[in-house]
DNA sequence: GATGCTTGCTCATACGTATGTGCAGTGCGC
DNA sequence: GCGCACTGCACATACGTATGAGCAAGCATC
C-alpha cells in the first residue's frame, strides 16, 4: 500500500494487470460471487486481493449501479428542511427507525436535502433530473409533499415509499401510514364504553390526508356505536368559538375528541371559565402525539414512529427487489396513551 | 405524456427512435452542449424535446457520472450522528452555510448518514467501498473524525474538505478552519491594551487540534506582548483547583482566558467565594461560542460558522474542478463578542 | 485413446451517456 | 460546373463493472 496520493483511481483492469489475471477474474473475487468464487483457487484469489491492497482499489459505485441497477444505497427525502428545528422532533423518531432498520439489513443511507426551488420547499426534480436515482429507492417524508413530484416519480417507475398517506389521482402511491381510521374508532369505542353517549369533535383547519382518516374513523364509529354528535367539528367546521363552548357547557355532551393539543387546551380554558372541568364533567382525548411534559396528562393517540420508519424500509426494499410487486398502503396500528383526562360519563 | 407507470426507464436511444434521430443528437440537445446545439436546427430540437416529454425521459445519473466523472452532487458526511440532538445546535449553522452556498452555485446536496460500525461512529468505508463516491466531493464534519478514513480518502484522491483542522501524518488534509491562533492572539492583545500584564489561562482536558491552535495563539501573544502567565493551564495542566483559586485571588493576575464557559463559571464562583469579582478584580474572556442567554454576558470568541460552511463549499468545488490544485488549509477570521466580563486592569 | 466432466480462467458484451470524428448534402463563389 | 465551406446530423468509442458463454488443460472413465 503506497502512501502516495493518486493521480487516477485504479480500476479492476489495473488490479488485474498487477495480479496477472483478467479483469473479470478480479470482478469475481471482489464481488464475492459465491458460485464462481469457488472456481478461483485460493492462490489466485490471494494474489488478486494483494493487488487490490497494493493499489488501494476502491470500486466505482456509479459503474456498479449502471451495470447492476443497484447500489445498496437507500435515500431519505424530506419535502421540508430537516436542519431547521421546528418540525424536527416530529420526524426524529421516523429517522431513527429508518436508520436502524437500514443498517440491520446492510443498506447505506443518504439523505437528500437540497432545495431546488427558491421557496424553501424540497423538490425531487431539478431541471428535469431526478437526483434520487443515485439511490436504489427512497423513503419520502414531510407534510409539504409535492404531489406533482410524487406523481412523476410514480410514473417514472422509481422505487419509493411515502410515510403518511398521500393520494394522487391516477397513481397509487405506496405509503406506510399510521392507522388513524382504526384508532379513532377505538377511541370513540373507549368513550362509549365509559358510558358517553353524546360526544363532540374538535377539528383543525387543515385538509390533509391524515386528518381525513381520523375524521372518517371517528364518524364511522359514531354511527356504528349509535352515539350522538352535534358539534361543528363533526359537521366539518373547524375551530372552537364561544357560542359552541356555551352550548357545550349547557348541553348533554360528556366527551370531546380533539385533533390537537392546542385545541384541547383552549377547550379546557373555555370549560373552566364556564364552571366545568375535565374530566369531571367532560372527558377529552387528543389525537396527536404530545410530549410527556404536557399538563394535564392528556389521554392521547400515540404514533409508533420508529416502528413506522422500520416498516418503511422493509416495504421499500421489497419494492426495490421487485418493482412489479404492487404494494398496497401499509396500515400500522396506533395505540392510546392513558391520561388523566377521561372518566366515566356523569350519570 | 402517458400516465401509465413504466416498466423500464426510457433512455436517450428510445427518445432518439421516437424523434427519428440518433442517440447522440438527443444527448446534444438534452445536455445543452452550447457549441453543438447551435448546429441542431430548431425544428429537430423541438421534435426531440417533445419525444422527451412524451416518454417522460429522465437522465440516468450513474451513467452520467461514469462518463463525466461529475454529478453536480456534493456530499456532507458527519462522523457522528446528525439526527441525535446533542451536538446539533453546534453543527446547525455550518450546515446552513453549506446548503445555502451549494444552492447558489447550482450543486445538489446529499447527506451521508449510515453507521458502518456498531459503535455509532460514522465511517466512510463499508467493506472496502467508499459510499461518498456517488458525489463529486464531500464536506466532512464532526469532532469524532476517523483519521484512518481521512487518510484513506486522501490517499484515494477523493475530493473532500474537512471543517476544522485535522492533521494526518503523511497526508495534508484540506481543511477550512476557524483562525483560533489569530483570534486568541487578538484576545490577549485586547487584554494587554486594557492594561493587564499578569494573565492566566484555563485549559480543558482535551487534546484536539482546535485547542492546540488556541493555546499556541495565546502563548505566542503572551510572549510577543511581554505578558506574564504563571497559571497551571499555561503550563499545560487542565482544570481549576482550590489551590490555584487561592493563589489567583491573592496574586497579581487581573485577567483570565478560559477555554470553556463551564470553566469560566466555576472560576467566577471561586472568585466570588474569595471576595473577588468579575470584571472588577479579574477580567474574563471565554474561548467558545456561547448562547446569547448566558449570564453574565461573557466576552467571548465567535466562530463564523455559516460563513465557514459557505467557504467549505467553494473550496470543495475548487478541488473538484481541479484535483491537482494543492489546497492549503483555509483560515477564517473569528471575532470577539463584547460582553460584561472585561474591564481595565485595576491599577 | 476417445469421451466427458471439472477446473480455472478469458472473452465479449451490456448498462446509459457524452463527445470527437466523419460524412452526405446544400449553398455559394468563381 | 467545380471546389469549398458550412450545416446537420450519424458513427464509434470510452467511462468501470458484472456476468453468460466459451475454451484449454487436466483428470477420470470405459
Amino acid at each position: 500500500m503506497t502512501t502516495q496520493r493518486r493521480e487516477r483511481a485504479p480500476r479492476q483492469a489495473d488490479v488485474a494487470r498487477l495480479a496477472g489475471v483478467s479483469q473479470s477474474a478480479v470482478s469475481r473475487v471482489i464481488g464475492g460471487d459465491p458460485e464462481a468464487a469457488t472456481r478461483i483457487p485460493e492462490d489466485t484469489r490471494r494474489r488478486i486481493l494483494e493487488a487490490v491492497k497494493e493499489l488501494g482499489y476502491v470500486p466505482n459505485l456509479s459503474a456498479r449501479k449502471l451495470r447492476n441497477k443497484t447500489n445498496r444505497l437507500l435515500g431519505v427525502h424530506t419535502f421540508e428542511p430537516v436542519f431547521p428545528h421546528a418540525r424536527e422532533s416530529f420526524y426524529f423518531e421516523f429517522l431513527l427507525g429508518i436508520e436502524e432498520r437500514a443498517e440491520e439489513i446492510g443498506y447505506d443511507l443518504v439523505l437528500f436535502t437540497s432545495t431546488g426551488a427558491g421557496d424553501g420547499r424540497r423538490r425531487v426534480y431539478r431541471d428535469g433530473t431526478n437526483r434520487l436515482n443515485v439511490a436504489d429507492g427512497t423513503v419520502l417524508l414531510g407534510v409539504a409533499t409535492d404531489k406533482a413530484d410524487l406523481a412523476r416519480l410514480w410514473q417514472e417507475g422509481y422505487p419509493f415509499i411515502h410515510i403518511g398517506r398521500r393520494d394522487v389521482p391516477g397513481a397509487d402511491i405506496p405509503c406506510v401510514v399510521p392507522d388513524y381510521f382504526g384508532i379513532t374508532g377505538d377511541i370513540a369505542g373507549r368513550l362509549a364504553a365509559l358510558g358517553h353517549r353524546h360526544v363532540a369533535y374538535l377539528r383543525e383547519d387543515l385538509e390533509l390526508e391524515p386528518y381525513e382518516d381520523r375524521r372518517r374513523g371517528y364518524a364511522d364509529a359514531v354511527g356504528r356505536l349509535g352515539l350522538t354528535d352535534r358539534s361543528p367539528g363533526f359537521r366539518g367546521e373547524p375551530g372552537l368559538d364561544d357560542a359552541w363552548l356555551d352550548e357545550l357547557a349547557r348541553g348533554p355532551e360528556t366527551a370531546v375528541v380533539s385533533e390537537s393539543e392546542r385545541l384541547a387546551e383552549s377547550l379546557l380554558r373555555g370549560l373552566r371559565a364556564r364552571g366545568r372541568d375535565v374530566p369531571a364533567d367532560v372527558s377529552v382525548v387528543v389525537l396527536e402525539g404530545i410530549g410527556p411534559e404536557a399538563s394535564p396528562r392528556w389521554e392521547h393517540l400515540d404514533i409508533p414512529r420508529k416502528e413506522i420508519g422500520r416498516i418503511a424500509i422493509d416495504a421499500l426494499v421489497a419494492i426495490v427487489d421487485d418493482p412489479d410487486a404492487r404494494t398496497e398502503s401499509l396500515d400500522v396500528p396506533c395505540s392510546i396513551v392513558d391520561g388523566d383526562t377521561t372518566a366515566s360519563a356523569r350519570s
